[in-house]
DNA sequence: GCATTATACCTTGGAATGCAAGGTATTTGT
DNA sequence: ACAAATACCTTGCATTCCAAGGTATAATGC
């Protein structure tokens, strides 16, 4: 229903290119350990993006390590708009009913 | 991850008293559709919460319509404060992913 | 030199969640 | 008489999420 994981790794595919495990690290440092995502979550997900077309994936090594850094298609920037779309409004409904009070009519 | 028909359904519960075919219509009121909850999910929701004491239950006829009406226990209101604190803080820390640029520092 | 931690990739299996679809019965509206 | 609305419910599937485990290399501590 929510589909938090795939939002926020393609919010951050948005701002540059970056690999799984540095994405597992950032989520959980930019929410301050609120989110804390594992790694049985991120590569899932990351692999499900591309096999969509909605990333693309190239190996590079990096000072002995080997890594798979991922960037967004055009496709993924779409899923991201529609992502953030979905979320803004889902977050906007639900605190109209935890705000309650006068319940809205259908005028 | 989110629970936000447990969520919602409990916030209801806390204003009054109300049956499973009237939670389901007055989610789809207050969200303006943007929720739609069907009865397979708010009804296994309520058997749920009631099994675990969050909840109590009494059938009571009205108009010739056979209903069951749920009310919050004591437990029940914990468990609701206990999930609007971790939905308020899931939200705002997918907030601040969303608007991004510069990282949270660890200092 | 050796052990531990950190980096970096990955998969498996299961639990929970959410939902579409179906089913029953009664009442109200046309 | 028929359709729609009210009101309850369950089954079975798909998806999602995650804990747990597995591999391999590099850096750090002792």
């Amino acid at each position: 229903m929510s589909g938090v994981p795939e939002l926020m790794i393609l919010r951050l595919l948005q701002e540059r290119e970056m690999y799984g495990y540095e994405i597992v690290q950032a989520i959980r440092a930019q929410t301050r350990e609120v989110v804390r995502l594992s790694e049985g979550v991120v590569y899932p997900v990351l692999h499900a993006l591309e096999k969509d077309g909605a990333l693309k994936s190239q190996r590079r090594e990096v000072g002995g390590r080997s890594r798979v850094y991922y960037s967004l298609t055009s496709k993924g920037v779409r899923r991201l708009f529609d992502l953030t779309d979905t979320w803004t409004g889902l977050a906007a409904a639900i605190q109209t009913v935890l705000k309650g009070g006068p319940h809205v009519r259908t005028v």
